[in-house]
Parts: structure tokens; sequence; C-alpha cells
DNA sequence: CGAACATCCGCGCGC
DNA sequence: CGGATGTTCG
């Protein structure tokens, strides 16, 4: 089904579910549905058992993360990886391709990893591995790319570790090399339904190919029916191929194409636009959204001296919407990357509205929450030498780089784990310090792990992880204010496992991890409840509606993206991003540009979007346009303070006679201000003082250094 | 070894 | 600007 946006995809999947069970054509356990969101998922299967009763639970509806994990917990053996594989995620994989990196002696400059992973990952979406590539390396740089392929293929396969892509990939691997297993699947399901068909990659297309099955086992080839809008396809960086949508009728001969063009979500004067705005792109099946709901308001344009300026007047547009009845949660602003949010956030805090960002710092990325998950790990899997690693010092236990480079030689060297050599930590030379420092650490994990052999569920491990590894002390015993919101993270991953456990009692520890690695941001996003403003990236917007739209930054270089600028191919797919941007609204769409913005901490001044030149005029009423610009441009009225820190920098550099100081005494500091002393230590140059500078907090400070002035 | 500071470099979307 | 990495020194 080729289908526009807002022209109900998902409610037409969800029907035909319904009908398919109604009609007594299938039975929920032969059915899989793939969705985009595990938030979309949970949806769908809650409106088909709601009209079919329980047994709608036996659907399997997942994302197609969610359903390789299910299928490769049960197959991954035949692959040689344990049932309780870790799952890595990016940061994961791109400490794994350092470390390769560093053992390689590979310039860090030349060879980042963050490139490497990169295009791993590129050629794991096509199906590729290590050895199908390496004959294929022609450049240095290939060959490299090649040995560091093998290197992390290999470690992860010792690790017990898949990736993003390896799920997708191993579960096509298991399914092409046992043809029993494929058997399995094919008897198990009957139909097969995919929303968001213009996002699969090649592997996915794979995957999806062998799960329908060519009937060769005498089995009927399950029903397969998919959607999309290959208009939306905004995932190609990520390896979708629009091919797959646009070659469906010939990948699966005796397919079905319906065109939906109707759509019930926006007034005609935003179709308008989108439909004007895509038509720049070539190649594409022309569609044009239509709509008999009327024409609606027209949009809203503005033209901003800059960021603070721009944000100024969305938060203005918005209360003065909300001042007129419409729920703050059904208002949303786009940008085009994270970045962007800052100076919104800064207006909306003072202006006092209500708001959200839906994934800015996610959650399960924070250092703390991903500390706290990394020994979970390295308990559920002893072989995990990325979360054994990442824990080894932290809290700090004096176990610093050298013992960590000393210990992981080893077990290179002995073909071994990094938890096995850290057991056989003598014969690695090091100290007896450093050896009984890693005796302890050991005997924390095993402590854990008796604790999890003995039957404890994942809140009770959470819990037990948070005060026994130390985590929790460090912070508490913390005076940085940074760490309280680390404290309240750790505690609030406690309630995310006690709310796994009122969904799934008899969820193991190896559940509730692969439930946390699993989530998207846009899993995380409530829905339009609560009268929060809603503030995302473009991307994160897909498949949501608002009755008012934002559209901001709308410049050259910020969207479309300083990326894809001198890319036609990726010119397009930001159009695409647009397209959905705009497509979002219901009622009301504003957009907007700024003249000067700051990035990279310094100020910018991009040309407007050529977007902008692509919505036609008469569909925008321009509350304030480029001629109304004030003309302190460049005037920098930011960025002259520099003066003053630079003073108090060199001030710091002649360090003259020792301040006597004794507790009660009123000094300056130039960096923290104000402060009493609070105690004194040590005597001449080794002179230090606990001095309490209010806001900034106590600090310990070398007098012999320290630039503060008696008063 | 690790705190504190200096410097460098980047910000592109994500399962 | 801010996180990651490098350097210095007690």
């Amino acid at each position: 089904m080729v289908a526009g946006a807002g022209s109900g995809k998902t409610r037409v999947l969800t029907r035909r579910i319904g009908h398919l069970l109604a009609t007594g054509q299938a039975v929920p356990s032969e059915i899989l549905a793939i969705t985009f969101t595990n938030k979309a998922a949970t949806e769908m299967k809650e409106r088909v058992t709601a009209a079919v009763g329980p047994v709608g639970q036996r659907m399997w509806v997942s994302t197609f993360h969610s359903a390789c994990v299910r299928i490769l917990r049960r197959q991954a053996h035949h692959l040689g990886f344990p049932s309780s594989f870790s799952i890595y995620d990016t940061d994961d994989s791109r400490r794994l391709i350092t470390n390769i990196g560093k053992d390689l002696d590979l310039d860090p400059r030349k060879y980042r990893p963050r490139g490497l992973a990169h295009q791993i990952s590129a050629l794991k979406n096509e199906l590729i591995d290590h050895e199908a590539f390496a004959p294929t390396a022609q450049t240095e740089s290939q060959e490299v790319l090649a040995q560091v392929y093998r290197l992390y293929t290999e470690r992860l396969q010792r690790a017990g570790a898949m990736d993003f892509d390896d799920l997708i990939g191993n579960t096509v691997a298991v399914l092409s090399l046992f043809d029993s297993v494929a058997a399995y699947y094919h008897r198990l399901f009957a139909h097969i339904l995919i929303d968001e068909y213009q996002d699969t990659n090649r592997a996915q297309y794979e995957l999806v190919r062998r799960m329908v099955g060519d009937g060769a086992e005498g089995l009927d080839p399950a029903e397969l029916c998919v959607v999309g809008d290959s208009d939306q396809s905004i995932y190609a960086f990520r390896g979708a191929d629009v091919r797959n949508i646009e070659e469906f009728e010939k990948d699966f001969p005796g397919a079905e194409v319906v065109l939906l063009e109707q759509n019930y979500r926006s007034t005609q004067t935003i179709l308008s636009a989108a439909n004007a705005l895509i038509s720049h792109n070539t190649g594409r099946r022309d569609k044009r959204l239509w709509t008999d709901a009327g024409d609606g308001e027209q949009i809203v344009g503005y033209v901003a001296d800059d960021d603070r300026d721009e944000a100024a007047f969305v938060v203005n547009e918005i209360q003065r919407l909300t001042s007129e009845g419409l729920d703050a949660g059904e208002i949303a602003i786009f940008y085009r990357t994270h970045a962007q949010s800052r100076p919104l956030e800064e207006v909306l805090l003072r202006s006092g509205l209500k708001y959200r960002i839906v994934g800015n710092v996610r959650f399960y990325e924070r250092r703390e929450v991903r500390d706290a998950l990394a020994y979970l790990r390295a308990v559920s899997n002893p072989e995990d030498d990325v979360a054994v690693t990442r824990i080894l010092n932290v809290p700090k236990r004096g176990l610093g780089d050298r013992t960590v480079e000393q210990v992981a030689a080893f077990a290179a060297r002995e073909q071994i784990t990094f938890e096995a050599a850290l057991r056989r930590a003598s014969e690695t030379g090091i100290g007896p310090r450093a050896e009984t420092r890693i005796g302890a650490f050991l005997a924390l994990l095993d402590e854990l792990r008796m604790l999890l052999d003995s039957g404890a569920d994942p809140e009770e491990m959470v819990e037990a992880v948070l005060e026994q590894s130390g985590l929790v002390g460090e912070l508490q015993a913390s005076n940085d204010p940074q760490d309280e919101s680390r404290l309240e993270n750790l505690a609030q991953l406690a309630s995310v496992a006690g709310e796994f456990m009122n969904d799934n009692a008899d969820g193991t520890l190896a559940d509730f991890l692969e439930r946390v690695a699993l989530v998207a941001e846009a899993d995380e996003l409530p829905d339009h409840e609560g009268g929060l403003v809603t503030l995302m990236t473009l991307h994160t917007a897909k498949g949501l509606e608002f009755d008012a739209v934002f559209l901001t930054g709308l410049e050259e270089s910020v969207f479309p993206h300083a990326r894809s600028l001198d890319d036609p191919v990726e010119l397009q797919e930001e159009r695409r991003l647009a397209y959905v941007g705009v497509t979002r609204a219901r009622k009301q769409l504003y957009i907007s540009r700024a003249a000067m913005r700051m990035q990279f901490g310094t100020p910018s001044s991009n040309p407007p979007s050529r977007f902008l030149e692509e919505l036609p005029d008469s569909l925008i009423h321009w509350k304030r346009t480029g001629r109304d610009l004030s003309r302190r441009v460049s005037a920098g009225g930011r960025g002259a303070a520099p003066a003053l820190a630079q003073a108090a920098g060199s001030a710091r550099r002649t360090a003259g006679p020792i301040v006597d100081l004794t507790a009660g005494d009123n000094v300056l500091h130039p960096k923290f201000g104000l402060g009493t002393v609070v105690s004194t230590a040590g005597e001449a140059d080794k002179a230090e003082a606990h001095i309490d500078f209010g806001s900034e907090g106590v600090k310990r400070l070398l007098l012999r250094y320290a630039p503060v002035e008696k008063l």
C-alpha cells in the first residue's frame, strides 16, 4: 500500500488485522506485525485485543529489532551465541572499536572510531560480513576497515554480544543457514504485516523475504501486507532503501498496490504547502494530498534576528494559542538537530509554560545510568568485556588506564575474556596493590551473581547494584550539585525496574536489559496529555500529529543540514524531512528562521533555507520578513565578555606570596566569587583551605596556586 | 593515580 | 558552548 501522509496507514493495518481475525482467516498466534516503535506496537496490540479479547496478546506485534531478539533468544545457540547474549548499543560498539583501534595502533584522527563504526554498520545493513568485504578492499583505508571489521566481529562473538545491526543480520543468518529454524517460523506465521516499509534497509528486506518463505517446505508463503510512503523516507542515513517500497511489486509478484491520497489530518493550506515542497524532488511517484476539510488558516512566517529572538516569537505565539483555548499538549516545536533546543528551552522556562523535550540527552544514555546497566550486564554475562571494562574503576577503585591496559594485553595474549584475565591478575605482573583491588572488585561481582542465582528479580538486582557497587555512595558523598540529579536518575532506574516487574512478573534480568536496550526516543514520548508543549527533532516527529506545529531553523546549513548541501541525494532526503514536518500539523503551521544563530559557541549567519522559496508565497502570512531585521546584526551583542575572563586567567599565573587565612575570613576568587573560609590545613607551600563559595559550593583550594584575595 | 586545568574539536538524524 | 582528551603536578 502506497499511502500519503495522514491518510491513516497504521489504522488501515490495524483494521486489516481485525478483519483477518473477525472473518476467521487467521488466529492471533499466526500474525506477525512490525511497527516502527515499541509504543506503536503496544497501541496496535491493545486496539486489536480490545476487539477480539485476550487471545490478541498472542500476536507478535513489535519492532524489527524486538522481533529479532525474541527469535534470537531461542535460536542464537545455532550461531554460537548464548541465549543471554548482550546487546551493544552505539556507545558500546564505539568503545569496542576504539579499543581495537588502539590495539592496531591506528591514528585516531585518520581512523575515527565513529567513522569506522558507521562504515561497519553500513556493511552490515547490506548483509556484507567481514569475510565477504575483505577481498574487495582496494585502498589502504578499506584494508584497515576490513581488519577492524574482522576483529570487531570476533570480539563481539567472544563477548557473547550483538550490536543493533547484528540483531537483524544474525536473524537472517539463522533463518538462511538452518532450514529447520526457517520451517518453524514459516509454520508459525501465516500473515506478516509491516508499517513504514519505506524505512526498511536491505537486511530487513532480506529478513522479510525469509520470514515470508518461498513455499519450499510445502507450506504456503505467508501473506504479506506492507504500508509506506516513499516521500516520508528519512532514514537513508542508516541504510533505509526506498527501493524496497518502490519495487515492491517486482519483489513480490502478484502484489496488489493501493494508493491512498486523501488526507484526514490537515487543512488544504498545509497539504498544498506539502505538495509544493515535495514536488521539488525528482523521480518520485506523483501523489497529491487532498482533503475536504477546507483551506483553514494561512501559514505564519517569521524572520528573527537571532535564535533567541526566534524562540521568543515561538513562545509568544504559543501563549497566544493557549490563551485562545488550545491545549499546550496539542502544540509541537520541531528542529533539525537537538542542539537547537537550548534557546527554546531557556525562553520556555522563563515563560512558565510547561514543556517536554523528547530525547535530548536520553535517559538511558546518561553516564550514571549506563554505569549501573553495565554492572547488570557484567553480572548477567561475564563475557561482556565492554561492560566489565567500563565498571572496573567506577566508582573509583584506584584501577586506572595502566591496569586496564595490562590486563587487556594479558587477555589478548591468552585468548581469554577480560574478567578471566582479572582472575589471573597475579600472572600479569601488575603490583600487589592493584591485585588486592581487583580481588575486591571480583568479590563484588561474585556476590551480585550469587544474588542473581538465588533468584533475585531485576528490581532487586538494580537495587543491589546501586548499593553494593558504591555508585550511590559515591554520588551521595559528592557535593557537586550535578550529582544530585544523577542520584535521581539512578532512583528512576530502580523505579523503571519496578514498573518492569509489574508488567512482567517473571521477567528475568536479561529480559529487563533487553527492554532497556531497545527503547526508542519515540517510545519515551507521552501521549499529548498533561498540557505540555512538545519539543523534538523532525526525525522523532514522524507518525505524530499536532494542532499547531512550529518548524524552526529554516536556514541553509541548519535545515537543510550543512552536510547535505553538496549532495543532491541527501538534499532530497532533507526535503522529505521538511515534508514530514509540514504534514504533522493539523490546523496551524508556523515557519521561522534566524538571521544569526549561535553554532559551536560562535555566532554565525546563514541564508534562508531553500525550502522557504519552495513554499508558495500565497499560502504564507509573514509576520516579519528579512527586510524588517534590526540593524544591530553583527554589532556583537554577545561575545564581548572574554576580556574579564582573560584578566582572571592571567592573574592566576602569578603564584605570589601565600595568603594567610583562618576560618571565618572572607575572600574573593576571580571565578567563584565571594567566599568564606571554612577550615584550613597544611603549612607553607602545602597550605590549603576549604572555602564556601555559596552557590558555587565548598571548594578545596591549594593556597600556593589559588588566586584568592583576602578581604 | 587522579584532580584540576588547558586545549581541542565538534553538531546529523537512531534502533 | 560543552564533552572528550591531553597535561601537569601534589
